[in-house]
DNA sequence: AGCTACAGTTGTTTACATACAATGATTGTT
DNA sequence: AACAATCATTGTATGTAAACAACTGTAGCT
């Protein structure tokens, strides 16, 4: 017997579920993003890191598990374009850490403007339910923003 | 002033929120479904349409927002894999049919077991918000099924 | 019969994502 | 002081995704 695999919790089902049901569904919301913004997507994944606050480069590589090199040449792309800033360490002079600009704040709005065809499986949902969805993505939300904080 | 931008309802909202977060956080999980099937991900995303039943070439390029020559490039490889097969179309012999095979199936079910680390925001619900969520994605996967009947 | 539209295929091209090797500068360790 | 580890950078290579043109065969229309 083998069980390499722990016993996923209830949060692990639904994470996995929500993931393999948007992944499939979710058609042509990746192109819309990148051409309502201009940009690749995996710049649009870089600067969404950087909302919550200033990160060194490998620390954003870690955050997009990625690597060193891949962090650098999105960085070359989002300076060249003003989305981001680079500016020396205060506590290490190897590391240098990279903030968004306001005007990378303006492309995150954008993508959040990005409007794509809503699932059949969703809108068959009750009203009832619906509210609840809002009521609950709020909560995960207003999370995201607490830990941005930090 | 511009209306063109019809006001979404609130689902499309849901919809937005949920796509946002999903490709946002989902970090490896992409990379971990190609690992496990040793496929391409497009060629999970063609494989994936099938399981609701057979599809000509066109209709299956239409519902993954690509073209025919795509879907026949991803077609002729899940063929030459012996996950999918293809044979003439009954009442159009211009068409062809594409079914998913028993292998193909299992395929799809090792994507399903493709665990990914769930973010924080997901954990911090609380037991009766984390409950309601698998009732709601029941009900969703739920209306899946039925539309692959028609 | 002749024309047009449709379904599928082949081949080409381009952009994108990802991984790896190698280098320079800085830091920490002994 | 010498060495190893860390952070960032440049360059290279490879697989993948997506768009396009051109062609064959079939169907529908007049």
């Amino acid at each position: 017997m083998n069980k390499a695999v722990p016993k996923p919790s209830d949060t692990d089902v639904i994470w996995q579920t929500l993931v393999a049901w948007v992944m499939d569904s979710r058609g042509d919301w990746r192109r819309k993003v990148t051409d309502a913004t201009g940009l690749p997507f995996s710049r649009i994944r870089a600067l969404k890191r950087l909302v919550a606050g200033p990160m060194t480069l490998k620390d954003l590589a870690d955050a997009m598990s990625t690597d060193a090199p891949a962090a650098t040449v999105a960085i070359n792309d989002l300076e060249s374009r003003g989305l981001v800033e680079r500016y020396p360490h205060p506590e290490n002079r190897r590391a240098k850490l990279v903030s968004i600009t306001a005007a990378g704040r303006g492309v995150i709005a954008a993508t959040r403007r990005v409007v794509e065809t809503t699932p059949p499986a969703l809108q068959s949902l009750s009203a009832t339910d619906i509210k609840t969805m809002q009521r609950i993505l709020d909560k995960i939300a207003a999370h995201q923003e607490s830990q941005a904080e930090d």
